[in-house]
DNA sequence: TTTGTATATGAAAAGGATTACATAGGAGGT
DNA sequence: ACCTCCTATGTAATCCTTTTCATATACAAA
């Protein structure tokens, strides 16, 4: 590996010129940066990665607090945010907390310990209002989740539209007994789902029957999401559809649902939440709001190293639109 | 940010003798020992990484390549990857090649770029012979996947075996036509558990029907799995069971095994591969082989470290115990 | 007492880049 | 002709560790 000092002598220039061509062209004379531009070619020089980051007091790592790269939704924005970081010059690295939020402290200790430039943080709690903390004196960036009052830079679809408007939907197609499986998790996108339901079913006055909203575990698992569903299959009144807050108890409710040998959508309509993969992986296929996870991703690396350059203070919050897919297991009542 | 140097003043020794007590600490005195911690404890001071990794002439960076985190398959493969990194002070370089050769290539220069120390490759075709080349040099391990005739250190279940294994288990319940469906990718995994289908056909004197033998693209796409399987019930003497290659494969096979008003497994058996999270998702819950992905993850980062530690030379060619899961799609004919 | 050896530590070089500061040369103004 | 200012480049300090080499002390052997 040849260094800087190797492409100095060879262009005839001090290393500083060298250094300049790289990351200040311009103000170098286009003779000599000519010249330059062959020797790094010639010697197929390549500046030294840690030498850079010592001098410039950078890692060039992103640090990605993520529950679980296991989940489909979380891998299409580490996707995201992955090839953006790539093109840009950064690693990724991937911290897996498995939900606790012992570990996300964890995780973000890499700030302090300058192991990592900046963060994005995938599944903040509500109430999580000590990330505050942290992002007042490290760039950090908050993808899909965030707690609800504080000032960072964060991403996601707007989940209280998203709802309502899958609410209308269902109304629209004449149901009026709709119960909803939330989770009991605390992530603003279930609180605001689940308010939008309830505000929805106020205004077009609607009884909000208290046994129409159940509740699925924390990691929205495919079996709590099933015996949410016979819980609401046992009432006297069954609903006749049911907005589920995500794809997987969807396809728990499907299961239960099919189980009872009920059938969907004639019997009962199903709406999930997220349009992961496997939505169209068997019938009946699910109608779902689809939320822009690659963009999501991609998105947040760009709030990232907006901080990166603008300073700590240059927040942004975006909303990416979301959109309502609408497919096999919801139907007009009329 | 305190550095060696106040760590150095504040215990009254030389940035030597700190760096000794972080790095070697059995060849200082126990006394200056105890002394350097309490000062390091005290400054609360953490080693630069950018400094350590310029002077040792190390990134502490792992690249992993993988043709799609998305995949559930190899996401937890990376999880294990990832989480046995981070305990051992390394980051995780993801780079997405979606599948190209030459992205293959573009990641695996970031080694010559000296921007990682090692390599840990997801999924190479059987012919990738020019792996070699780079594994000659540096440290490489093949997770899964890997050129036939190379040595190379590498991870993986045994596929023949287990193929061979998921034959018996069919042949045993009664099947005579079974048939498979395998993929137009090139990996060493499609290769064996065909031809182990193959031999056992041959070892049982069975007919081996050209026409029990479909192909499913190359990325085990739902909906050619699905397709496959229709040319397989069209035709005259159609099969009694379905080997199929992937589980993704498999969900199609059931999809167009249900939409031709068949039944599993009363009139068809099928057998998937891999056992990703969504075969236990809805009925019938899918036979099928089980990789211990997040073990191959870990494993493939044990030997990576291996190859850090004890030089290029030191291959290891891991096979890791499969299992065979037996559930809802596979039945007895007796 | 002298010499040799082992142990514990320090001084300083090395690693490869960036950058503050210095300088040389040319253009332009008076 | 002289001064000023600007442009283009060079010199050297700096970032923080690790590590080689040197030194000092203590103890054993001769």
């Amino acid at each position: 590996m040849s260094t800087i000092e190797d492409v100095a002598k060879e262009a005839n220039v001090s290393v500083a010129t060298v250094s300049r061509v790289i990351n200040n062209p311009e103000i170098v004379k286009e003779e000599t940066r000519l010249r330059v531009y062959e020797a790094i070619e010639k010697l197929s020089y390549e500046p030294n990665i840690s030498a850079r980051n010592l001098r410039k007091n950078e890692t060039r790592v992103v640090l990605i607090v993520t529950p679980n790269i296991t989940n489909p939704y979380y891998a299409h924005i580490l996707a995201g945010i992955g090839d953006m970081a790539q093109t840009h010059g950064y690693s990724a690295l991937i911290y897996n907390t498995y939900g606790k939020e012992s570990e996300q402290k964890k995780a973000l200790d890499m700030l302090k310990k300058k192991r990592s430039d900046g963060a994005i943080i995938l599944a903040s709690n509500m109430d999580s209002n000590w990330i505050e903390d942290y992002a007042s004196e490290y760039p950090i960036v908050l993808c899909s989740e965030y707690p609800m009052d504080v000032d960072i830079s964060r991403v996601s679809i707007d989940n209280y539209d998203a709802a309502y408007n899958v609410m209308q939907y269902i109304y629209s197609l004449g149901h009026r007994k709709i119960a909803m499986i939330s989770s009991t998790n605390n992530y603003i996108s279930t609180y605001l789902r689940l308010k939008a339901y309830q505000d929805f079913l106020n205004i077009e006055t609607i009884e909000c029957n208290e046994e129409y909203i159940q509740y699925a575990d924390e990691v929205y698992s495919f079996k709590s999401g099933k015996e949410a569903t016979l819980k609401l299959l046992n009432l006297k009144e069954k609903p006749s559809a049911i907005f589920c807050i995500s794809d997987t108890i969807a396809l728990g409710a499907i299961a239960a649902i099919k189980e009872s040998n009920l059938d969907i959508p004639q019997d009962i309509c199903v709406v999930g939440f997220d349009d992961v993969d496997y939505t169209t992986m068997f019938h009946p296929y699910l109608t779902t709001v689809s939320q822009p996870c690659y963009k999501l991703g991609t998105e947040s690396f760009r709030l990232l190293n907006n901080l990166f350059k603008n300073g700590i203070k240059s927040i942004e919050k975006r909303i990416i639109p979301y959109e309502l897919i609408v497919r096999e297991t919801t139907k007009s009542l009329f």
